[in-house]
DNA sequence: TAATAATCGAGACGGTACGTCACGTCTTGGA
DNA sequence: TCCAAGACGTGACGTACCGTCTCGATTATTA
């Protein structure tokens, strides 16, 4: 989304003139904004609330970010280089989907919970920030699933048809899926489960052809 | 929930005194509401406007529902009646899901995409919402599949060890996925993907004994 | 000007349904403007200050009026009835326009003067409360004036061309002056000045006829 | 005021070092605060649009002017030189007042109208500006009358106890009061009206003496 | 020919108040 | 009892200007 580009663009070596942006403002009000959100909950995680705990004029936080979310969105991509080239390379496609989805599932089962559950929330009423999540922080999950299907196609574990955008689907899916409707836990066995299903689906090798011809019928 | 409760129950043949409930208004208010939220969004949906466009005062919402969530929530499980029993049976295990799946992939990806969206997004903000949410209508939804595979495992088609709750998580988790990240399409395509992973999981027996003494090791 | 004809007029007596307009608020919110104007000055004067100060939300104030000087109109007209008929009577021209500017002089150079200045500023900024202003207060003082000389025609102390609209120029233009610009003091030295100037000036039968002959030529 | 009197200063030959203020720099912002203040009104007239509209940045405004007010002040002294000695002389009382006056009220009811009526109401508002605005343009109007009045003297049209102060508000009262409270037009009759009540006043020698009597009575 | 000094544009900053929106509650009179 | 109308206190919204504060660049005088 233009906004958070802007933010990181301007903090960025910066040949314009006037006075450059604040980076403490800006880690201020970041951190602000993931303190209310960790400890109120994501209804009292409002600009004002923001502004008043960082010591910041509204209007800062609104030449920055478009929404509250925007703030949580950048937050959480702001790790994410520490986390890059994370796709976990243990030797086997369950081994790299287990070291995924177990992180993951304990991650959600706990505090990073709450901030998933807000970010989806405001996608829903939000189309702009729906994209920049859906383009930022969801993307880079399902790419490091597709780079794990990709290397275990290279190992011949799975076939080349085996559809990893699938994969992905029926990874993050399911865990959305008991993180958002809160009908069962999301714990360790449940990532086995997981697990397993997604290996048997990209193992059936059904899905290209055959699936197109019962599709005409 | 106690709201939504009270609401078909005074709705019900009731021998209180006073003026009785006006049905016509419930109406308004429940047609209203869709219409808002069909037409201008989730966003768009508050108690002023539905009580405008009904011709509704506030206080007549807020007697019989808790937010505008409930009124959704009250115009979908109206017409679940008409639903009911609504476990196709085709005599086959992938003829039973894709009787299921196909016409709710078609529902989301039109006109009750919206309406589902926002009740999730209502979910994360007010438990209360989210639990009459869950065992209303996702329990329903649930049970669907829960039949489906019961049949199934009579007929043989997949062991008595298959996990009914993983196959609901597996074919409406990835549903929801898509309907709230918007990545990629609710399609037919889709659904048939959703229907060969989900069989081929479900017959796949490791699930449950030999799972608990991996995680074990 | 609409919103304070309404005000006054929702307050008389009132056929119409929904909860009727608190008077409580209403005069809270009048003696809070007015406190905050006279203690510390109008430069202090808006809507929260006087919204916090009356234990009353702003939106009740912006439902009533235009802005903070409307409120304080409110609070002058207010006090009109009770001076209504207030052109005083004396049995000379001279005697009642004495007891007409001496009070008059008193009270704007002491606590009627900031709250004039007041509303005289805001009448340059706004041309719907300059209106107001104009058509009430203003006009009610100017017909004062209208009134005396009116008598003295009667009485035959100035001619029937004698022109009262002038009149109330030369009396209450000075003291404007002087009480926006304070060159000078409004004493009782200045309203004797006054009264002599207004009442030669209305003695001087040129005014009409003659005038219209000159400025022809 | 010092602001302004520092800017004079520092547009006069002045050795310091540094680089000089910038002529074309205080030209757009004075004719930027005209342009706004005589097209978009008083209400419009801020620090911020001057700036953007006349190029330059809020630094140097504030660096040369307490407010927009002192600005437009600059506008209008600077404007005097070549106004000034501007005392007409056409050898008689009446002939000088109604030079005098029927241009003042020709511009105050096209162009300098909102002006004036801009830096009236700032004086209720600023007191330092008010000084400003009372000692410089006022001062030097009330100076003009004096002159003139002092010329009838000698030539004896008005008795040696004709206050010219007093002539002074009974001249630019009225006018003010037209132009602030808008209830009658600033035109050729009024001007004429004015003189002729202001001579009248004049020539009326029970100013001071006899007046202090009836004070006392 | 530097060093010093003041100004300039740009523009971000902490503030204050604005006027609006929706909330959920509360009186009214009437059905 | 319920209903519509609609006023009420509350809290947050996003915006407009305020006056101040860096920046890098520019243009003078002084050493």
């Amino acid at each position: 989304m233009t906004h958070a580009d802007n933010a990181e663009k301007n903090l960025a070596p910066r040949p314009r003139a006037g006075r450059p942006r604040s980076a403490e403002s800006r880690r201020a009000i970041i951190q602000s904004a993931m303190h209310i959100l960790q400890n109120d909950g994501y209804a009292a995680l409002n600009i004002e609330a923001i502004a008043a705990r960082a010591g910041v004029s509204k209007q800062t936080i609104y030449r920055w970010w478009a929404s509250a979310a925007f703030i949580v969105l950048e937050a959480l991509t702001a790790d994410m280089p520490a986390q890059e080239g994370l796709a976990p390379d243990t030797g086997s496609l369950k081994g790299d989907l287990l070291e995924l989805i177990r992180p993951t599932v304990r991650a959600l089962s706990s505090r990073r919970g709450p901030v998933y559950r807000a970010l989806i929330a405001e996608s829903q009423a939000d189309a702009r920030f729906a994209e920049a999540f859906r383009t930022s922080l969801m993307a880079a999950h399902r790419e490091v699933v597709r780079a794990i299907v990709a290397r275990a196609q290279l190992r011949g574990e799975v076939p080349f048809e085996a559809d990893a955008d699938l994969a992905a689907d029926l990874i993050y899916g399911p865990i959305l899926y008991r993180l958002l409707n809160g009908h069962a836990a999301l714990d360790e066995t449940f990532a086995f489960d997981l697990v397993d299903a997604t290996i048997v689906a990209l193992r059936n090798r059904e899905s290209g052809v055959k699936r197109a011809a019962e599709a005409a019928e």
